[in-house]
RNA sequence: CGCGGGAUGGAGCAGUUCGGUAGCUCGUCGGGCUCAUAACCCGAAGGUCGUGUGGUUCAAAUCCCACUCCCGCAACCA
């Protein structure tokens, strides 16, 4: 019987911004599919959308449509954009499908049938406008973080998920499996941050949000994101159904990859829910690193930069096609950790690997085939010189392929193949056919170093197919072989496959070269155009800011009389231990001293404070930071650097006097 | 001392587990070749491997100690 290979994607939430991140995920996802498809396992490989929740429920709310309305073009984009990029998955879930809203509505009812549920109060910080409970850590200067409105603390009734019980299993799930999470560094942050200090029970329903799968046994509870998104690992092999053959067949999956962001989510909720449903565990979890814009810093001197990037997964397929974006993806992202997409980096790899050195192998092979022997493919020969050594490539290359591909580091792999397609390229050189072609007598040997050429080739092809869809079968066509009867390695790993005598087609210009200095001249003209365009419909050019400033509503003397400044004097400051940002100051307000936390510990030196005349907020709400309470605020200004001035009074005021 | 990761020629990275010629890709410069998509092949320049003329050692990018700076996560920018 053939092994099975289950690999998922994370499934995706509609915020209408599809960009190369999520191709990312994806494409790397198609790429170990493929693979093992081709080494002959039976694949099954998930994607899908995450389309539940408030975040949805609101937009849709805004736009005026209802939540399904509202998602299903965003969905119709993101299928054709995995089209574009040849992504072939074997199911797009949704978790709006009907099968998996009662696959859901099955699995809560058998955890609280198991008692892994409890109804509980939750208690919670909402804001009615919003609808919505947030922690104390969430709040925003006390304030909604959504909106900025006034919170009150206030009871939901919610269903809690024992996750506390699961925090020493999963430590041991670890201990046992090292490599249930990759890479290795991920484990230690999860087991540091959040397993060691103890887990808290999760809370798995909301009555607030109606956007959701509806609790069966108790109607106005909604099921809450982790059980509802988690779970279409399995519901969508029909866990739950009447059906559930797929889901017999392929759990546990083999491979969930996911963003680093999520990894919690999947190595630590998710195999508490499979426990607490005593399923099988997935066999790895993998957290990528991100694909960073332009760079990872966010300085002034690159935002432009940012800017001028091409991102748009479509765009970018329309211009360099398919495999020039898949191999981009799956080659410059070392193993693990983040990598950095720009536009240039992006060209230089089409041209450096793709054009120059498969490209152009293909082309001068196959060009001299033709001209030397008419298009017919010679015979191999007897071997002489470095042949040897090629054909050894070319034989070592699906071992090589597989350990890479083994450690999930496709990277290497694809740094593997090239390397074959390098050694065919000097081969060339060695072996300088247009000289051997001069002398009749050496017609035979010619025609052993094409042989040799053009096997390499073939290889090198049959192995690319999961990395890159268009070229190999391109170039498998050029030496007579259909592409779809390549289905798996097994004559890859052979060296001698091609008869003598076949007929060879000359190339087309596979992987055109393109003129780099020229096309990001052009692709500046276009981000400048874009920038434009977004000008011209009001909208502000998107440019990532250190922090946001918002324009704030009017409001009215009296509403301004309501907040009380006066001058204070700094009598003593110091860091606040195990912050980062918080300065501790003690300020005189005329006969009052009070204590003062305030955010500026990277602008300003403790002792710089020091007799310092500021401007302070005096009669605001006293609020716990770090443990200190802290009874004022103190002004400031901020440019878009995030760099800031403390306010003072131009001539020098005593203490406490009030400021109007 | 919150947790974790990182600092290696102009750029991006490997090497660090179990010390022993510092390697790869791109870029630069020189040469070769003309089958090929001005592509290919060869060679060169360029690094005191974050700092401490710190410790261990015959020997440290690698082990130990201290420090600095960056990036995630967590957390409190009243």
């Amino acid at each position: 019987m053939k092994e099975k290979y289950y690999i998922t994607t994370p499934i995706y939430y509609p915020s209408g911004n599809w960009h190369i991140g999520h191709c990312y995920t994806t494409v790397v996802c198609d790429a170990f599919a493929r693979y093992h498809k081709m080494l002959g396992e039976d694949v099954f490989f998930l994607t899908g959308t995450d389309e539940h929740g408030q975040k949805i429920e609101k937009k849709a709310a805004e736009a005026g449509v209802t939540p399904k309305a509202f998602i299903d073009p965003l969905v119709a984009e993101l299928k054709e954009i995995w089209k574009a990029l040849d992504i072939n998955y074997s199911k797009f879930i949704r978790t709006t499908d009907e099968e998996h809203v009662k696959a859901v509505q099955h699995i809560f009812k058998q955890l609280y049938d198991k008692g892994e549920i409890y109804k509980a109060e939750y208690s919670g910080w909402y804001c009615t406008p919003c609808e919505s409970f947030w922690t104390e850590a969430q709040l925003k200067d006390g304030k909604c973080p959504d909106c900025g409105r006034e919170v009150t603390l206030e009871k939901e009734e919610s269903y809690f998920f024992r996750l506390s019980k699961y925090a020493d299993k999963i430590i041991k799930l670890y201990e046992d499996n090292p490599e249930f999470l990759q890479p290795k560094s991920r484990m230690n942050e999860m087991v540091n941050n959040f397993l060691k200090p103890g887990l808290q029970d999760l809370c798995v329903s909301r009555t607030s949000i109606k956007w959701g799968v509806p609790v069966t046994f108790d109607e106005k509870h909604t099921v809450y994101v982790w059980v509802d998104a988690l779970s279409n690992y399995i519901t969508a092999l029909g866990y739950g159904s009447k059906d559930d053959r797929l889901y017999q067949k392929y759990w546990p999956a083999d491979l969930h990859m996911t963003g680093k962001e999520i990894i919690r989510f999947h190595a630590i909720i998710w195999p508490a829910i499979l426990m607490a449903l005593g399923l099988p565990l997935p066999k790895q979890v993998y957290g990528h690193g991100w694909l960073l814009i332009g760079g990872d810093k966010l300085s002034k001197s690159k935002q432009d930069k940012v800017k001028a990037e091409l991102t748009d997964p479509k765009q970018l397929v329309a211009r360099y096609g398919s495999d020039a974006l898949r191999y981009f993806l799956l080659r410059e992202i070392p193993f693990g950790s983040d990598g950095v997409y720009t536009n240039e980096s992006l060209l230089t790899r089409i041209n450096a690997d793709l054009a120059n050195d498969l490209g152009n192998l293909v082309s001068r092979t196959t060009a001299m085939i033709n001209q030397y022997f008419g298009g017919v493919l010679p015979a191999a020969g007897e071997r002489e010189g470095t042949d040897g050594e090629l054909i050894a490539a070319a034989k070592a290359l699906g071992g090589n392929v597989k350990k890479a591909m083994d450690a999930l580091d496709a990277p290497l792999a694809l740094a593997e193949i090239f390397r074959l397609i390098q050694r065919a390229n000097k081969y060339i050189d060695e072996t300088t056919p247009w000289i051997l072609a001069k002398d009749e007598s050496k017609k035979a040997r010619l025609g052993a170093v094409l042989y040799n050429l053009a096997e390499s080739i073939r290889i090198a092809a049959i192995y690319l197919k999961p990395y890159i869809t268009a070229a190999p079968d391109k170039i498998l066509d050029c030496f007579g072989i259909d592409g779809k009867t390549a289905e798996d390695f097994s004559s890859a790993n052979e060296f001698g496959v091609l008869k003598a005598g076949c007929a060879v087609k000359k190339a087309p210009p596979i992987f055109p070269r393109i003129d780099v200095k020229k096309e990001l001249a052009e692709l500046e003209a276009l981000a400048a155009k874009r920038e434009n365009k977004s000008a011209a419909e009001g909208k502000p050019a998107e440019r990532p800011a250190v922090h946001e400033h918002t324009e704030k509503e009017q409001i009215s003397i009296d509403d301004f009389g309501k907040v009380q400044l006066k001058v204070a004097l700094v009598t003593a400051c110091e860091k606040v231990e195990k912050s980062k940002k918080l300065l501790r100051l003690s300020v005189k307000l005329g006969k009052e001293t009070r204590t003062v936390v305030s955010g500026i510990a990277h602008a300003y030196a403790p002792e710089e404070m020091i007799g310092k005349k500021v401007v302070m907020v005096t009669n605001l709400k006293p609020a716990k930071l770090c443990g200190i309470v802290s009874e004022g605020m103190i002004l400031c200004a901020e440019n878009d650097r995030g760099e800031l001035s403390l306010l003072a009074p131009e001539r020098d005021m005593e203490d406490g006097c009030e400021i109007f």
